[in-house]
DNA sequence: GTTCGTGCAAAAACTTTGCATTATC
DNA sequence: GATAATGCAAAGTTTTTGCACGAAC
């Protein structure tokens, strides 16, 4: 299901316009619409090629400079995060309105788990500070075999 | 200080040419002088372009195609691991006779400073385990500003 | 009206590939 | 001698950039 449903298109569009505002961007026509096609995106997580598919029969078009260059404002205004998971090129994901959270790949069917523990954030704090570093975000993935896959052919 | 003296470059080719030997491939000059470079080198974390660097005044001379053909052997191999830091190219990293350790990265002068922590290897397995994941391995990478960039410009 | 954004195509950065030649087993 | 590896340059990917034109504030 897209998830114009479970997120709301205006406050998140609010939300933009006030850090553009804040930063003397403007709000466009295309960073408009490049929010309402993540919002209406089947996946979680997404790449600039899945963006530029969607524009490709549309019109006006969105260019492909357009959108790289949204993306890099939607994450500087906190709206997306950037994962990289170990593929060519970078994937992005909604934070708006989420937990921070982690990740679980399954390496047989792709499939992207999510999850969140307190105490795994605590420890990562307690880790950074313990080397005298001060972090902003971390990334952490799992891989290994999901719950079906391993029903399924459990070698 | 270079690793040679750390790491056994004869124990080290033998393993590569077992391997080698296994998959019916060739130990060339080629790919014994790209062992013996990764192991002289200062860096931890490497990419392709760290050993073109290295190769580009010494002859005879070893391609870029090699270098690339070369790395994904040795990953094969299980002699390096891969990374991905979310910059735009690969990093590599010795595996050999290491112990399992995560990244911390510095944001702001690139430097990565490894670490290791039991009791989160533990959280991560309960973390999998709580949602019927049978894990393999992980990559847990926390950003943010070192100790030292800290110091020179706190903002 | 100023400033910022867009589209386009060209360039950049990194990696892969085709093919004739050479080395290893 | 068969098979795999190399070097080179060309092509692929993904992302970035320069610049003239147009849109937002």
């Amino acid at each position: 299901m897209p998830r114009a449903a479970k997120t709301d298109t205006k406050g998140l569009l609010d939300k933009f316009d006030s850090f553009l505002q804040r930063k003397s961007l403007k709000l466009t026509a295309q960073r408009r619409r490049i929010v309402e096609q993540i919002l209406g995106m089947e996946k979680t997580h997404f790449g600039a090629d899945d963006l530029l598919d969607q524009f490709r029969d549309e019109r006006p078009r969105v260019s492909k400079a357009t959108i790289y260059r949204a993306l890099g404002v939607l994450v500087e205004a906190g709206i997306l995060e950037q994962h990289d998971f170990g593929e060519s090129h970078r994937l992005f994901e909604l934070s708006e309105g989420r937990d921070h959270h982690d990740h679980l790949m399954c390496t047989r069917c792709g499939t992207i788990i999510e999850f969140h523990s307190e105490e795994m954030e605590a420890l990562q704090d307690k880790v950074a500070a313990r080397l005298g570093f001060h972090p902003t975000h971390h990334s952490q993935k799992i891989f290994g075999i999901c719950k079906d896959c391993w029903k399924q052919g459990k070698r």
